[in-house]
This record gives C-alpha cells, sequence and structure tokens, in this order.
DNA sequence: GTTTTAAGTGAATAATAATTCATTTAATTT
DNA sequence: AAATTAAATGAATTATTATTCACTTAAAAC
C-alpha cells in the first residue's frame, strides 16, 4: 500500500499561514491552499476532515507552538532581572519569527470556528510568567502592579515590535531589542 | 419620490462591526450583515456597490475616526509630560471605546480588498505624534530613541489594554488607566 | 388626489466555493 | 511480477453566498 505522505500535513499548514498572511481567513478557499501546498484539492480532504478542522488544527498547532520555548535557557537561579530579560528576548524573537502563526492564531480567534478551550489555552501560555512575575513583586524588584496588566503592557509591547518588523519590512537588531527592553524594564522596575 | 434613509447606512456599519467582532471578516454574508441591520439583502445593494465596496468604506471610516480626537483637548503650552498623558489617554480611551473598529482595521488589513491608500493613511495617523516625541527629545525629557520604536513602545501597551478589556471584560478604571500610564512613562522618561 | 420617482423587498439567479467520488498512481505484499 | 491496498487526482456535484430584478411601497411634485 501507499503510505501518507506526512511532509503534506506541514505543507499544508504552511501554505495557510502564507495565504492567511496575505488575504485573511475571508480570503482563502480549499482550492487555493491546496494549489499553494502543491496538491490536488481532493488531497486535503485525506489530511483534514473539512476547513473547520484544518483551521482548528492550525490554531491548535499554532498555540502548542507559541508555548514552547518560553521559558528556554532560562535559569532560575539567576537574578530575577537577568531571567526576565531572557524570557522577554524569547518572547519576542518567537514573535517575530513565527508572526504569520499569530496573526493565524488572532484571525481564527475572531472565526466561527475557534471554540473556549483554545481560548483558554491561549492564556494559559504565560501562566509560568505571572509566576515570574509575583517573584519579583516579592522582592520589590518590580513595581507592585496587578500582574493581569503588568502582562498587559509587557506583551503589548513585544506584539508591536513584531508588528513593525514585519509590516515595515524593519529589521529588529540586537541594539533595537536591547532599547526596547530597556524601555519595558524602566516601565515595571521599582522605583 | 421617496428619499434615501441615511441611518440606514450607519445602521450597515454597526451591524458589521458586531458581526466581525463575533465572526470575523471571514464568517459573515450580505444577507446576515442585512439581517442584523433590520433591512432586506437587495437594500444593501442601493447603498453600496458590493461586498467589496462596503468593506472598503467602512475600513475608511473607521480610520479616520482613529485619527480625529487624538490631540482632543490638548494644549501645546503645557509641559511635555502633561501634553503627553492628555494624548495618551485620549488614545486608549478611544481604543476601548471603539475597540470593534480597531478589530475591523485590522481584519480588512489582511483581506483582498485593502489598498495601499487606505494603509498609508492608517501610519500617517501618528504624525502629530510622532513630532511630539521629537520634542521631548529635544527637551531631554524623555529618551533619545528612535521614534518609530518608541511609538511602538507605546502604542503596543495601549493596543493590550483595549484588547484586555474586550476580551477579558474587564474595566479600565481611572486607577487602571494611570498605573499604566506610569509604567508607560517610566519606560521613555529620561534617565 | 393623481402621477412620478426612487427606495425597499425578498425570491430567483448567478457566481463561487466546499466536498465528493470514480479513476489513476505507486508502494507493499505475496 | 501480479495482486492488493490506500494515497492522490481533479472533474463533477452539492452547498453556500453574492448579486440581481420584477414588484411593492412611500414620499414628493403637480
Amino acid at each position: 500500500m501507499k503510505p501518507k505522505d506526512q511532509n503534506k500535513v506541514e505543507a499544508v499548514y504552511k501554505a495557510m499561514l502564507v495565504l492567511v498572511r496575505q488575504r485573511g481567513l475571508a480570503g482563502i478557499t480549499m482550492a487555493e491552499v491546496a494549489r499553494e501546498a502543491k496538491m490536488a484539492t481532493g488531497t486535503l480532504y485525506i489530511y483534514f476532515k473539512n476547513k473547520e478542522s484544518l483551521v482548528a488544527a492550525l490554531t491548535d498547532k499554532c498555540v502548542q507552538h507559541m508555548a514552547g520555548g518560553l521559558f528556554k535557557d532560562y535559569n532560575a537561579d539567576n537574578d530575577f532581572k537577568t531571567g526576565f530579560q531572557k524570557i522577554w528576548m524569547n518572547i519576542v524573537r518567537h514573535r517575530i519569527a513565527f508572526f504569520n502563526e499569530s496573526l493565524f492564531i488572532e484571525q481564527s480567534f475572531h472565526s466561527p470556528f475557534l471554540n473556549d478551550e483554545i481560548r483558554l489555552a491561549l492564556k494559559k501560555n504565560f501562566d509560568p510568567l505571572i509566576l515570574l512575575l509575583q517573584r519579583g513583586k516579592d522582592e520589590k524588584t518590580i513595581k507592585d502592579i496587578d500582574s493581569f496588566w503588568m502582562l498587559a503592557f509587557i506583551i503589548g509591547g513585544i506584539n508591536e515590535i513584531a508588528r513593525r518588523v514585519n509590516y515595515f519590512n524593519k529589521k529588529a537588531s540586537q541594539q533595537v531589542l536591547e532599547t526596547n527592553f530597556q524601555m519595558c524594564w524602566d516601565g515595571i522596575k521599582a522605583t
């Protein structure tokens, strides 16, 4: 028997991300996705039951991916600022490199497809970061501000960097990232 | 002759914003928009040539709206921080109150519809703010950081506040806004 | 109050897009 | 190397959605 070509699933995901970036979830058809992924329309339906489950599967994958790597190279023994900077850099680099994925999540968030389970998973991504912030507050290293809003401040800035790198075709050099981190840090550090 | 009911255009815009918030640009049909706006499908086509021009018209309107009010109650005689805070508050309040409009712009940004003219108009919105930042840098009140990135820092934080207010149904009290402004200010102020 | 004109209606039609399926292709097994 | 099995194909079908249009309604002109 002829085995399933597992590369195809990846090819479909990649095609979706490219097309959604270009035209939005509103603007793509299964035929286009198949063409972009270099396969026949019918083949799509061997790997995915229908459009809805394709969107759901990719959303899930992107959400998973976003969670992994958050604490990469993080060392709990480091002082708070060092650890926080590590994580900040991890997030910003991920958001820049996988901007299409953030975008896709964002779009599927506002679609007839997405369910509450995925919404919750998205929020849970940041639980470890909230714990870290608590440590910083306990040590009086950072301001005593509700983590919900402090996280908004941190993540908002990061998101906008990724947006601008992608929309305005800017390069975010190490220099630029460090400058941006400095603004973030000065914003949250205890006074 | 029977005159056009100009309220209908507004009703259609409102319906679009409500539905796009719920289901995304991908998930709405002209029939649904008409139903939500309490009119027959055919009536939509009296006011808008087709779906594309409806999306374009609403995007344009939202972009215009976002620009107005940025400098409301701003007094150039005030010291830099006072003036900046005024504008920061204007933006954050607008983004919260008209979150559906930001969302719609965002979605139409990634659609087969949007043109470069609108993209440019969006960017130009912030030109006056960039000028203001320059003043702050000249006076050495704020850090000497490229306005492009400083604006990313400022606007990113604001956007995320608006998102969280809307998605997590949080109330952004004056207290919360002031705390958030403080983080932003500490981030950009000269050290 | 009759005529005229354009708005408003919603079922009918046209266009587009999702999904299926008869057929072909290519691994694997015997 | 023939038989078997499931993947792959893409045209045909079905479903959905945009758009039109013959008709109705209501305001304005006369």
